[in-house]
DNA sequence: GTGTATATCTCGGGG
DNA sequence: CCCCGAGGTATACAC
């Protein structure tokens, strides 16, 4: 990683024009190619970049650097202030948890705990408008459609009334229901889904851990 | 804005849990209080950050940042390479153009370029599920609801279908007409749209700059 | 402050 | 490769 900090102007020409005046900033350049420009604020969003893979021409006063698409990023210098590189080698990246993957991995498990009685289908069921996060039989035989989110909002709604329209024209599957999981669900969510005729349904997803943990001692 | 490149292991407790096992990486502390770590690739996101207001407290051998939300950032560094730190002073600040509100502006300016005849009511129009991007009259009197986007994408078809059966609720202005307007209509979306009884439309942004120089050439 | 919509979103997965 | 969905999204703007 080289770290550049100068006196500098920016300009993208690319998917939209962005012009930066002439301030003090970091260059960042990474291994992989990629360029970002930092401010001393705005969170850790550059306030220009490019994404590798980039070609970058160091010309007097003045870098370009040009991805394979013909985007540019011109960067006039005007005075440097420090310019270092370190050997960083390759990060052996990031582990989450808590994320949606492992609330629906955990609901999968252990569908009774959205509905008594729940049956789980299949996970990731495909149609022709993405796949649904559990496809379940209620203890009625009803085919439910299940969307999972951290945070229930207007598009997950708006994502669960597309899968259940399109499951509701598969005779085999008719009648659908649409049911809205999630850690917490928002008012306006709450609204559109019961105006859609959609159940919803809030879970503790550290509750469902200790379930989970339950299960597995017991069988 | 404080650059220190050392070797470290992280943890974040909040919304979720994740860490970061020992490795050489980038500290980026800046002046609002913001930290990123970043590694030698993965654009310009950093690995692990914590955004500003943020309490950092350095202790022996490991950092400390903690924000008002009680979420923390744990870094535990074994080895310091680099501790830098620079005078930026405040940015500019980046000037842009090309994106949607700029489409929005010069559609507003010259609603017949979508549509002959087409005469604007009001932008950005008020609704209780949000804001319609434009409001027009057609030459035979209908009211269009028109959306803007630069990529015309299904969550977009799904925004005007919200405007449409709002808007057709207002017998002043019923019937109402859903229109999208895009650079580009991906083909769910154009399918969508029209399963839902909408036009979409494509224009080109440089197009219609040039159109608007001529108009103001014209008048 | 909440809610809504945008982003040069970034990032990962599946066909 | 594109398409689609999630994100500790961040960010701006209106109510």
């Amino acid at each position: 990683m080289r770290l550049v900090v100068a006196a500098c102007s920016v300009d993208y020409a690319g998917r939209l024009s962005a012009h930066l005046p002439p301030a003090r900033r970091l260059i960042m350049l990474k291994a992989d190619g990629c360029v970002a420009i930092h401010a001393d604020g705005g969170a850790y969003k550059p306030l220009n970049w490019m994404n590798a893979p980039n070609r970058l021409v160091e010309g007097e006063g003045s870098w370009t650097v040009t991805n394979p698409a013909g985007e540019t990023l011109t960067i006039t210098i005007t005075e440097v202030l420090s310019d270092t590189e370190w050997e960083l080698g390759v990060d052996p990246g990031l582990q989450k948890d808590g994320v949606e993957a492992h609330l629906q991995v955990l609901l999968a498990e252990q569908p009774q705990a959205i509905e008594e009685g729940l049956v789980l289908v299949r996970r990731e069921y495909p149609t022709d408008v993405g796949p649904v996060d559990l496809l379940c039989k209620a203890q009625d035989g009803t085919t439910v459609a299940v969307e999972i989110k951290r945070r229930g909002e207007i598009d997950g709604v708006e994502q669960l009334s597309r899968y259940v329209a399109f499951l509701d024209r598969d005779p085999r599957l008719r009648p659908v229901r649409g049911l809205l999981v999630a850690q917490q669900v928002k008012p306006q969510a709450r609204i559109l889904a019961t105006v859609r005729g959609f159940a919803w349904r809030e879970v503790d997803y550290d509750t469902l851990r200790g379930m989970e943990s339950t299960t597995l001692r017991l069988f």
